[in-house]
DNA sequence: CGGAAGATTGCAAACCGCTTGCATCTTCAA
DNA sequence: TTGAAGATGCAAGCGGTTTGCAATCTTCCG
């Protein structure tokens, strides 16, 4: 059912191709980037919108590598600053390459009958999340928001 | 394991005493309050913070029913106006009184290693909700949106 | 160069949250 | 009284995720 995965040629060749600009940080760690790792990342890159590791499977194509692989290697690319979500309602983590800190944070608007996910740009939460963290003496703070409803293509006419 | 259901005696009868003050509506719907439901509204009331299913189920001591009659009933108590949420990180799904829109529409902010949860009792999104929906074209728009950190006592000294 | 130690993967089994099919029981209405 | 509708317990099943293990590859050190 699963075709060779390309990494039994390759294993552990490290890739030199850039990173994309989110994903700096993954250079600055110790991580080896693998055929599957970056297999991944060049997913994640190409799409817009948080991906299911399902979704991800899908899209590796020839690059399919097994489930569990990309199952430990979301963890791992986790800790280096990759997000997980769980916030689209089906109970499947999904992943996106913007941190939640810094430039490229961002938010969605989900269509809750047809999954059509509408990316927002702004984020005006920084103060507010600054005002909350001093208040309750948190640190590290981070937040999640999400919108929804129904899009114009699924409202009765 | 399980010991027996009080619901073997008393399935149906309807229980008359007075729910919460969130939960109104259900007594408007057509809804039965069986002792299961009853007992599972109780717990939700008591606590301040969402639950899982595992921790209602805990919480129910003598009251203990099937895990199934639990997982169906939230799905019906959730047409009735309860809240599920999925935004916690752990894949499972919580549950609280307090409906999306309306008073009581609040949020959390939820300590990364201890879990411990601050509820936060105000929120500001409602007009930038309703904008969002006229920019896009969405009907029936709600929002969640919690926020992370690590609370003054798991703080390294 | 060779070999040990560590990292990564595929595979299969297990785990966990959640759902569903079925028999049983209660309620409610005819 | 009788039958339909709804709720529950039980057990099996499903889908997403994790884990144990052996094999393979890289890195490092003698």
């Amino acid at each position: 059912m699963s075709r060779p995965c390309p990494q039994h040629q390759h294993p552990h060749r490290l890739i030199q191709q850039p990173l994309s600009d989110l994903t700096d940080k993954l250079r600055r760690g110790e991580l080896k980037i693998t055929a599957p790792r970056q297999a991944i990342l060049d997913v994640l890159r190409k799409h817009s919108s948080p991906l299911t590791i399902k979704e991800i499977h899908t899209s590796l194509g020839k690059l399919d590598c097994d489930l569990a692989t990309i199952y430990r290697n979301m963890h791992t690319l986790e800790r280096m600053g990759l997000v997980r979500r769980y916030d689209f309602g089906d109970g499947a983590a999904r992943f996106e390459l913007s941190p939640e800190e810094g430039d490229g944070h961002h938010h969605h608007l989900v269509c809750t009958r047809c999954a059509r996910i509408v990316e927002l740009d702004d984020c005006f939460l920084n103060e507010f999340q600054d005002q909350l963290a001093r208040r309750h003496g948190f640190t590290q703070i981070s937040h999640r928001m999400e919108f929804f409803g129904i899009c114009p293509n699924c409202q009765a006419p």
